[in-house]
DNA sequence: CGCTAACCGATAAGCGTTTTCGAGAGGATC
DNA sequence: GATCCTCTCGAAAACGCTTATCGGTTAGCG
């Protein structure tokens, strides 16, 4: 019984036969290797329970085994399934998570990321939406030399560095749902700009109402900002609108659980009065009642294939792209859509 | 225009015409070091922007500039409250936040939880319940020379090594509060069992119905698991017992939303027919319909103090206790309580 | 003036890896 | 049989910081 943890590359060499570089090089799945050689320190290695310090490593290859996840993402859920994603990769791996949050808007918010890069000597970061759609961020990265994998609800960057949903189709397709239950009056309320994935719903609203013929009045979008109360608020512009929608399209469900508030205070009963679809698919879509008619969003799904990408391959090559970088959305129906009653 | 994080401290050392090992006096902050001398550095450091190598630091010091979260919390937003305040701590430090999610339950637990804290060497670690209130986690840590605290709702460590609320006396007041209403028919959605956090609440609800001289007989008491699902059959058992009770006071808000959604079920109308109290104060206590009258626990502010005391004193000293250890939560009065009709 | 204490420097030895450079062994080639 | 090349491996020098040791200088003090 050796106490784990303990023993060093020195003893693994000495015990094997062979110097510490050879080790080092089998560590480090060196190919010019003598077969042999590998398997009798492998051996070695793991009668001693040998790990290698990762503090030394991280001096000697001036470069940390730990990933970033840098966010600057309100929600809680969405953050924390990203984190369980990331953490599902990296389990079993010499990688440990980090998680940074940043202050978009801060003027000083590039700098501090520099910092943290530069300091920390990340192996690789992971952004997270919305800040992964700012373009000098990615920039500042390849400057550092860190790798990084940006998350979003569109392809901007290529597969190596990017992985992405489909949003706007996704959204296409709930309210062409909609539309086939006979409504005609939508109501959307639109994320906050400066996300990607509020263009993308948008875009993907304005494109079902457009195919299926339907106008779309100024005063059947209200803005909101991915926030409960901001749902709320844009839901009251929107039933405040006569003739009143018959339905609305909520950028994202924490907006939608507002929405329903809305339409409760006023006495509206869902789906009956009013019909609503959300976009993610987070637990409280399901806890709301009724239960919310939404999109799924499979972050964590994401999350996991963005840290695999990034890992992938080791500290040697560069990153192989066998990982997935489009992910597709679907719609989940529950109890808030209804055939309207007019 | 110096490139940051590029210096080394050979060139602080050099310019400011001291030894290495001066320099090096300065940044571990020791006594023994006269105060003109440490000044010249200390400006010397600033405008090289001279930043020292966090790598080479741990690897010399044995011990690595990262705090550990290790939770084992179903609950999405209280780990991401908890983040919220060890990093707010942990701004502006040499510190960062490395979160590791364990199963307990897991036969393998300890020996995974050891092998993080001996591979990356962390500085310490935070517990948050309920694994903190696993003891031999806590002797581990001991063994291993990390430096830990523990949050729980109740003192189970000296100050230096916890940081708690006052549960019982929170859930008491709370109930009180119900009985004062009026209600005498109170039921319980206790939490599941193993989480001190349940233990402590329960034990407040029955000394509260003890004070107040009220009988609790058991089928006033249902358990759950401390999600939504679990609070929504544990009130359906409570609402089958005839006669029905008049409140019910659930140990967190996600299941009092599953509570919620069953009392609507049955066309219960809340607060009417049926009071409901809450524990967590979550934004979801906001957002449920009716807002949830709850227990606002101070999760946050737990997590900052006890990131604080983890740090306190820097690499040299021991912790010094200013941190406060004990967090009041306190009753937030919102639109799910009233009187009983009958 | 001598003694003590406080402060600082020079040097070297780690910390546990990786990396540079090159050497030895064993064919293949001419 | 000499030369060259490839494969495999080792000795020693980084990586950037801390620490130990020892010694020296200065200030204060009786």
């Amino acid at each position: 019984m050796q106490k784990t943890g303990q023993s060093t590359i020195n003893d693994v060499a000495r015990i094997a036969g062979v110097s510490k570089k050879t080790v080092s090089r089998v560590i480090n799945r060196s190919p010019l290797l003598n077969e042999d050689t590998r398997r009798r320190v492998e051996e070695v290695i793991a009668e001693l329970g040998y790990i290698p310090n990762p503090q030394a490593r991280a001096l000697a290859l001036r470069r940390n085994f730990l990933i970033g996840l840098v966010h600057d993402n309100p929600n809680a859920q969405t953050v924390m399934n990203v984190q369980q994603g990331m953490l599902e990769a990296l389990h079993g791996t010499e990688f440990e998570m980090v998680v940074r949050p940043l202050d978009r808007g801060s003027a000083t918010m590039l700098d501090d990321l520099r910092h943290f890069l530069e300091r920390q000597r990340l192996f690789g970061v992971l952004l997270m939406p919305p800040i992964s759609e700012n373009d000098s961020v990615a920039r500042l990265c390849d400057d550092i030399g860190c790798r990084y994998v940006r998350m979003g609800s569109a392809m901007l960057d290529d597969t190596d560095h990017m992985v992405a949903s489909n949003d706007r189709e996704a959204v296409h397709a709930a309210v062409s749902f909609l539309i086939e239950q006979g409504h005609r009056r939508i109501g959307l309320v639109a994320g906050p700009h400066g996300f990607r994935s509020a263009r993308e719903r948008r875009q993907g609203f304005e494109d079902a109402l457009a195919a299926a013929g339907i106008a779309l009045p100024r005063s059947m979008i209200a803005d909101g900002n991915y926030t409960f109360d901001s749902g709320l608020v844009a839901a009251e512009r929107l039933l405040d609108v006569v003739p009143r929608p018959t339905a609305i399209f909520s950028s994202n469900d924490e907006m939608a659980a507002g929405v329903i508030h809305a339409a409760r205070q006023r006495g509206l009963d869902i789906p009956r009065d009013l019909s609503i679809v959300g976009f993610d698919d987070t637990p409280i879509a399901a806890h709301v009642w009724p239960p919310l008619t939404t999109v799924r969003w499979p972050i964590a799904s994401m999350a996991r294939s963005a840290a695999l990408k990034l890992i992938a391959g080791g500290v040697e090559q560069e990153p192989a792209v066998e990982e997935p970088s489009l992910f597709l959305s679907t719609l989940i129906r529950r109890g808030s859509v209804a055939v309207p009653r007019e």
